[in-house]
RNA sequence: GGGUAGGUACCGAAGCGGUUAAACGGGACAGACUGUAAAUCUGUUAGGCUACGCCUUACGGAGGUUCGAAUCCUUCCCUGCCCA
């Protein structure tokens, strides 16, 4: 039924950061190979954020490589804690939430993730089941579970504490709602970024305390974003989306920096392992050309979220726009009802969103990165008559066919 | 409860009575270049107005002093640190 311990410990051991504490793991698996009885994988996802991107793939193909070997993937809608937020009001990064948009949220999350997951042996859980239910008595008890010391040993508490930068107290319970969740579900192994590790840990140290099975940990790496530098993170604007249209998605693998394009093949695309090694080798000695394996990178990475016809497309479309210049093959159109016909170009622009304001409009114009027919356009006051359509360019890659009636 | 330091644009951070729509850095955007939406260089970075000038908002909130305030005063809110 299952592969053996070792088949089993390879897939999981590659790409993983750390795996805490490995021996345990090979115990459980070979427990579970023994009861012919599938291991509980946990996973949390967070709600506030509903848009997947490439960063939360590294972790959601670990999942799916568990539900592969058999085991029971079970995603954690944290929606109960995705309505605390956060009161100082610093960080935008987690809007509150109600209840109900954390559930909604939690359904958009979960469309994106079966991008990656197998339907098959996936359980999801929200952990207002269990939370929302306990009451202050039950929350100093789960407190007095755990140390300030041992809180502030992570890393980030520490650093602001010694910074002075504030720190409420919910966020120090937020690692062990977090904990809560993995002794609710009994989960034998948890994953996560490494930036997620002291939470994991405190998985254990919480399943202990209730008399469970502490669960194992896994790490993944946090994969940066286009810009290279960041983690990809939807605050950053450095992300590319899991839902990205094919030409967004392709255009956006096209901009991460040279040095990136192995690191993201092996976890953005999860190319094997030769395949990687092939082609980091391959980048050294010169021998293969990073614009190159960049737009294959790109190709794997749009045919995994779409299909290989989109990834065809979106290489077409990019070869044309950006390396030749001309304009895209698909261009939407964009009818303005009852304007007047004498619009100034800014004004059309700042109409259609193609600019955010009439004033940006213009700098746009002023900056020579408007073109319409692909006539650069000079001034922002030019009348310009569109009884038909007409194709508008603003800036690199913004294309809009537009007609007044 | 007492003391003290702060709250400035997307972020970080200057300014401390007037040429300050606010230095500088990052980010973002545009242009040139290119192997790409890489790198590099240059520029732009509140909104409105048939406009190379005018108007309206903007320096935690609300008032006040002044011809004039982000800058001074009052008060409120928020945050850090120290003492209790």
């Amino acid at each position: 039924m299952f592969p053996t311990v070792n088949e089993q410990m390879d897939l999981i051991r590659s790409g993983a950061v750390e795996i805490i504490p490995e021996e345990e793991l090979v115990k459980k698996i070979e427990k579970s190979i023994k009861q012919n009885k599938s291991l509980i994988i946990k996973l949390g996802a967070d709600p506030s954020r509903p848009d997947l991107h490439l960063g939360h793939a590294v972790v959601l193909n670990k999942l799916r490589q568990f539900q592969d070997l058999g085991h029971i993937a079970t995603l954690i809608i944290g929606d109960f804690t995705g309505t605390i937020g956060d009161p100082t009001g610093r960080s935008k990064t987690r809007p509150q939430l109600t209840l109900e948009e954390a559930r909604q949220n939690g359904e958009s999350y979960l469309e994106q993730a079966t991008l990656v997951l197998s339907k098959e042996r996936l359980s999801v859980k929200y952990n207002s089941e269990w939370l929302a239910s306990m009451n202050f008595v039950d929350v100093i008890n789960l407190a007095a579970k755990y140390t300030v010391a041992q809180l502030l040993e992570r890393d980030d508490f520490s650093k602001r504490y010694k910074e002075g930068t504030p720190i409420s107290l919910h966020e120090l319970l937020y690692p062990l709602a977090q904990a809560m969740d993995s002794a609710a579900i009994k989960s034998d192994v948890e994953l996560g970024g490494t930036d997620q590790k002291f939470n994991l840990l405190v998985g254990r140290e919480i399943q202990r305390a209730y008399n469970l099975e502490p669960q194992c940990i896994l790490t993944m790496p946090i994969l940066e974003g286009t810009d290279g530098v960041e983690k990809m993170s939807k605050s950053y604007d450095n992300y590319i989306g899991l839902s990205d249209v094919p030409d967004n998605m392709f255009g956006k693998i096209m901009s991460i920096p040279d040095n990136l394009i192995t690191r993201y093949l092996q976890y953005a695309a999860f190319a094997p392992l030769e395949e990687v090694l092939y082609t980091k080798k391959g980048l050294d000695d010169g021998s293969l050309h990073p614009r190159n394996e960049k737009v294959r990178l790109a190709k794997l990475i749009v045919k995994k979220y779409h299909s290989q016809e989109d990834a065809d497309k979106a290489l077409e479309n990019f070869e044309k726009i950006f390396k030749n210049k001309e304009l895209p093959n698909e261009i939407d159109e964009f009818i303005l009802e009852n304007e007047d016909k004498n619009m100034f170009i800014q004004d059309i622009l700042a109409k259609t969103n193609l600019c955010p304001s009439k004033k940006e409009a213009k700098r746009m114009i002023e900056q020579g990165g408007v073109y319409i027919e692909n006539q650069k356009c000079a001034d922002p006051f030019e009348k310009i008559d569109l009884s038909d359509f007409k194709i508008f360019k603003v800036g690199k890659r913004k294309f809009l066919k537009i007609k007044i009636q």
